[in-house]
DNA sequence: CGAAGAAGTCGACCGGTCCC
DNA sequence: GGGACCGGTCGACTTCTTCG
């Protein structure tokens, strides 16, 4: 027999011939690969020229001959045909050999042209080789990734400094125009510039401002000019510190970075060797599940071990229909987690998880603080991270208290307002003298999610 | 030395995958 | 669900090689 890998390494005039061969391996520079089931190979491959190279090989003999003008015998073309022959993995269709082939056929001297291995002296080409020196190459295509990716961030970080710049002058127009009046086109308003920023590549500042209608309406509207200010500030505030990043910490500037819509990959947070790692038995103690106006399913699962807290999030579309995480408000394991990098780490992945999750009657291991140390914490982390977001809420002794339809949180000094989704269902929990437990608190209202009583656990 | 074409280089494009 | 990103591929362009 004829062909093999050996042969087509033995044929090869030197180790770049193969390497060039095996970038033609592919069927699609092909437009012709056929034989005529006795030995007798053709193919046309498509060089850089508009007219294909014209290739025939007889298996019986490794015969070659190619149209190309290279001065490398066997070039490229022919190693190229015979090692798709070889591999096997290309199919050849049958037919009758054209006129091309069997002109070279009748002009062909005899077999035994092929000089038997002048090869002698020369250094040996091998397959292998190619293989190895392949990943000896990566490094360039590597670096031109590489160059390829800073080049698409500049690009990106120039787009979102147009799109800063936008909000500003759009900003500054709602301060002329006079705050009073925003919330009655704040829909539209709030629109337009959210498309802008999210034109701009800053997706994170978009859902950022798209949503602030949102958040006006569900307020008293006595409450809406103060927090027309306040969202409006902390655009401003955002704005500043992205283009300020340089100036900032390390963790307020991956906070400021993942505002603006930056994100982090999971397999980069994983390998991430300064990421912090925490192993615990973890205690879940919240799930909440809220659907985003891009149709995905926000599943938030809360998590407290090792004397802290940790948020798991994961997406999923609406159209899926699912809408549980998998994880059951009382759950236990153990596991190890990656924090997101922040100045107030929560957001946090499981790295490995070590045992299943098993439902558990234990109760919540409370701190000893009450609710006015535990709204201390609060501030602190604010301070930590103006754009915080909820928060949660741990403490000891608070009591439930009724004013109208209101119904708020007490310490001693601290009093929160509870969300009025909870007005109705949280009154059993008036009765109590004093009560432990834990809730999320964005910075207007309070979400009890979890409670300890004298009469028993009570959950949200 | 110039022509011709191979080979190398680089950006554009495309489809699959990931992330929010 | 839909954009961003990544790796792979394609093709235009440049450089190199060789020969008459």
């Amino acid at each position: 027999m004829s062909l093999s890998l050996a042969k087509v390494e033995e044929l090869a005039p030197d180790q770049g011939s193969l390497a060039a061969a095996k970038k033609l391996l592919k069927p699609s520079t092909w437009p012709t690969l056929a034989q005529d089931g006795s030995g007798l190979l053709w193919g046309e491959c498509q060089g850089s020229g508009a007219t294909p190279y014209r290739i025939a090989v007889t298996e019986a003999d490794a015969g070659y001959k190619c149209s190309c003008p290279s001065r490398k015998f066997p070039c490229k073309h022919s190693l190229a045909l015979m090692w798709m022959r070889v591999e096997g993995r290309v199919d050849f269709s049958t037919g009758t050999p054209p006129d091309w082939v069997n002109d070279w056929l009748s002009r062909r001297r005899g077999p035994s042209t092929i000089a038997p291995a002048t090869g002698a002296e020369r250094p040996k080409a091998s397959i292998a080789a190619v293989e190895e020196t392949e990943i000896a190459v990566d490094p360039k295509s590597e670096a031109r990734a590489a160059a390829a990716r800073e080049r698409n961030r500049l690009e990106r970080e120039a787009a979102i400094a147009n799109g800063l710049d936008e909000l500003d002058v759009w900003l500054a127009d709602q301060m002329d125009a006079g705050l009073a009046a925003f919330p009655s086109k704040a829909i539209a308003m709030c629109k337009v510039m959210a498309q802008r920023l999210f034109d701009a590549k800053a997706p994170g500042l978009a859902a950022r401002v798209d949503t602030i209608p949102a958040r006006l309406f569900a307020l008293a509207e006595a409450a809406r000019p103060t927090a027309v200010v306040q969202e409006l500030g902390m655009l401003h505030l955002m704005a500043q510190a992205y283009r300020r990043q340089e100036l900032l910490a390390e963790p307020l500037r991956h906070d400021i970075r993942q505002m603006i819509g930056w994100t982090i990959a999971r397999e980069a947070l994983l390998a991430d060797e300064r990421a912090e790692r925490v192993a615990s038995t973890w205690r879940v103690w919240a799930t909440r599940s809220e659907v985003q106006p891009d149709k995905l399913r926000r599943i938030e699962t809360w998590l407290h071990g090792s004397d802290r807290h940790a948020v798991l999030i994961e997406y999923v579309p609406v159209s899926t229909g699912s809408s549980s995480s998998g994880y059951s408000v009382g759950d236990t394991f153990d596991a190890e987690l990656v924090f997101y990098p922040s100045s107030v780490p929560l957001r946090a992945l499981i790295v490995r998880q070590i045992t299943g999750s098993d439902a558990s009657d234990a109760p919540l291991a409370l701190p000893t603080h009450d609710l006015d140390v535990a709204y201390g914490l609060y501030e602190e982390a604010l301070i930590e991270k103006p754009w915080l977001g909820d928060y949660p809420i741990m403490f000891r002794g608070a009591r439930l208290k009724r004013s109208g339809q209101a119904v708020y949180l007490s310490g001693n000094q601290v009093n929160l307002p509870l969300a009025k989704s909870q007005s109705a269902t949280s009154w059993p929990l008036l009765q109590f003298e004093a009560i432990d437990g834990i809730g999320l608190w964005d910075g207007s209202e309070l979400t009890l999610c979890w409670s300890e009583t004298a009469l028993g656990r009570w959950v949200a």
